[in-house]
DNA sequence: CTTTGGCACTCTCGACCCGAGAGTGCCAAC
DNA sequence: GTTGGCACTCTCGGGTCGAGAGTGCCAAAG
């Protein structure tokens, strides 16, 4: 019952459907159509506008077969044929002629990050920004982080008249910070210097006695550290646990108005729904395990999204960063009716991308 | 001819419209109809919904004199009345009874405040949703920050494997930090210790030579340094001058949703223009200058908006931060068929508020 | 002089109808 | 197995029409 039994995405296409050759190249053919038209294809334009050397009358009779395998449908009769999730995934899994992204198109995105300032934020609000641009759908892009926070250095910094400064770098690289009260800090310890001199000491302590652990280890080990230091060690703990809590906030979103522009979201209320899912951004926690157990790009088209809401999009993302440490995720949300072939080597190339960035090891690591 | 100019947020009414009490209270009531049952209003429905002791056929009249003054309009012969940009204004400026927000509605909004976590990021997220739930308008919210972002203090920090880290203090009490890089360090003076015993040396020297100033300051005192610390203090004006470029960014969000609901955006076309504004949002920028001369709530109707994308709509914002020191912006965005009796008293309590957590002197001021 | 009821007029909106167009399914012939 | 033909179905756009709502004007009443 949880999101991730329910997901579909790592399946393939399931129970051995056996496509003739012909089958093969009209269902290509009616989806790589409708794609580009969003109308409903019939057997007419597809041989006009494919040049396959057949008649419409033998179209027909393979559009039937492919609709008997719940590979299309029809909106009624007597219109065009539309793929069904299960055509589109079909598609995807082993029609598609899905190539790299071009050399130019590599060159074009590696020089926007060159341009950008170096620090995160901006990383990720380009790589939403070249997502949704590239792939003509919304994008959604979160920041890298772990898992499981765990301590990884501390320093406090005496601001004077501004309070107390704790300074805390996460082990895998991200850093937080958090002012002390310094009534708070004289009462943990009433005779205990709270000048720059006593804090380097706390911080030392801390560094000593902290490293590596998590948010729970932290806490069990802070009431036996010397009364000022385990205060900060409550503090520190308390950091980790919002880190813990926080792995999927702050997403970056882009190009909502591409997926506004779609005909199938032209009267808004089905958009209406997407929106919500996509503000509150907790389905991507349900991606996290179907994206991590299997690395690479997972396409998830419309029913097999567990969410309601979500059953007219499909998702094609990616995890990112560094394996079993940090981990964020990126990718682009868009009509059933996506282009894959496109989107799906973006995100890939994307997803590598920001690996490099988040690898190297110039760079900042936090806003 | 930049924004400044053509916001007309902050003039009155205007060349002295002098209204009957009869005209007053017709164009009170036909706002108020307007507002929340978005039809045009004719005169029987005025009549019998606001029980005005006369018959439909002088409120006709008045409502012709109306429209002659430009306050209302017609969106066809024989339709009812809508109000006009200036209806709205004349509405706004002295027809609307504003109350303040209920002590309920202030306890209510001082709970969830109390209940999240201390962080200025958590704050603003949720006044983004108080005030699209209590307005259901999109809502705004800017952090607040200096104009000009001024040094305050710093601390370098020893990473071991992890390189090394700076952490700065602005003057408004705003956080950075970036790393630095080991080998850059190196370079710049090949000779000095870059342990954490070196970099306190180093973090002393700026603390005493930049205290107070601002980027281009900083930069030109940077070479006056030792190798060292002029080599970090170009690193602080770059952190300086990005904290100046960034006044706008990371704004947030929240309630599209809900204009999206309004029959008036149901087709989505308007809804496009704004959307993309709102992304961009350095329509905000336009605001700052308009808010701050003077302060309180500021409302800005259709029209009055120099933005072409925005004639549609109306925003009410207002400042807040310490005055002359840090900035933000918060406020509303819906259609000028707004709720401005709730949404200006609530936009005027959360600056308030948001006054309040960032004035006082514990919490965190920064993610 | 203001208010009111009456009346003719205008405009929108939904219902309905109808024909054009596109597409299907089936079948007999190649 | 493929093809052309043909009857059938369904949508879509345009046109028509009547109901409903609202206005503007005017003459009579207060």
């Amino acid at each position: 019952m949880t999101g991730e039994t329910r997901l579909r995405g790592e399946r393939t296409a399931g129970p051995a459907v056996e496509l003739s050759e012909r089958q093969r190249t009209v269902l290509r053919a009616v989806v790589e159509d409708y794609v580009t038209s969003a109308q409903p294809v019939g057997s007419k334009t597809l041989v006009r506008r494919f040049g396959l050397g057949v008649s419409p009358a033998t179209v027909r009779g393979a559009m039937a077969e492919l609709e008997a395998l719940g590979l299309l449908t029809h909106p009624h009769t007597s219109a065009g044929r539309v793929p069904s999730d299960l055509g589109y995934r079909l598609y995807v899994e082993s029609l598609m002629r899905e190539a790299a992204l071009d050399r130019a198109d590599q060159l074009t995105i590696r020089h926007q990050f060159a341009q950008v300032q170096l620090t995160t934020n901006e990383w990720l609000r380009l790589a939403a920004s070249i997502l949704a641009a590239n792939t003509q759908s919304a994008s959604v892009v979160t920041p890298a982080r772990a898992r499981r926070a765990r301590f990884g250095h501390a320093q406090l910094v005496d601001l004077a008249d501004q309070g107390r400064l704790a300074v805390v770098v996460l082990a895998d690289g991200n850093v937080v910070q958090r002012r002390l009260d310094p009534a708070l800090l004289e009462r943990a310890d009433p005779g205990a210097s709270i000048e720059q001199a006593g804090l380097d000491e706390v911080a030392a302590t801390l560094n000593r006695e902290l490293s590596g652990l998590s948010a729970p280890q932290t806490r069990r080990r802070a009431p036996q550290l010397p009364p000022l230091a385990a205060h900060v060690a409550e503090i520190v703990a308390q950091l980790l646990e919002e880190a813990d809590s926080a792995v999927i906030e702050d997403v970056f979103t882009d190009g909502i108005v591409n997926v506004l522009e779609q005909p199938e979201f032209a009267e808004g209320a089905k958009l209406r729904g997407i929106l919500e899912v996509l503000r509150r951004s907790d389905f991507l926690q349900q991606l996290v395990p179907v994206l991590t157990r299997r690395g690479g790009v997972h396409v998830i088209i419309g029913h097999e999204n567990a969410n309601d809401a979500m059953h007219d999009v499909s998702l094609v993302f990616a995890p990112y960063g560094a394996p079993g440490r940090a981990l964020g995720l990126l990718g682009v949300l868009g009509p059933t009716r996506m282009p894959y072939p496109r989107a799906i080597p973006t995100v890939r190339y994307l997803a590598a991308l920001m690996n490099e960035l988040i690898n190297s090891h110039y760079g900042e690591t936090h806003d």
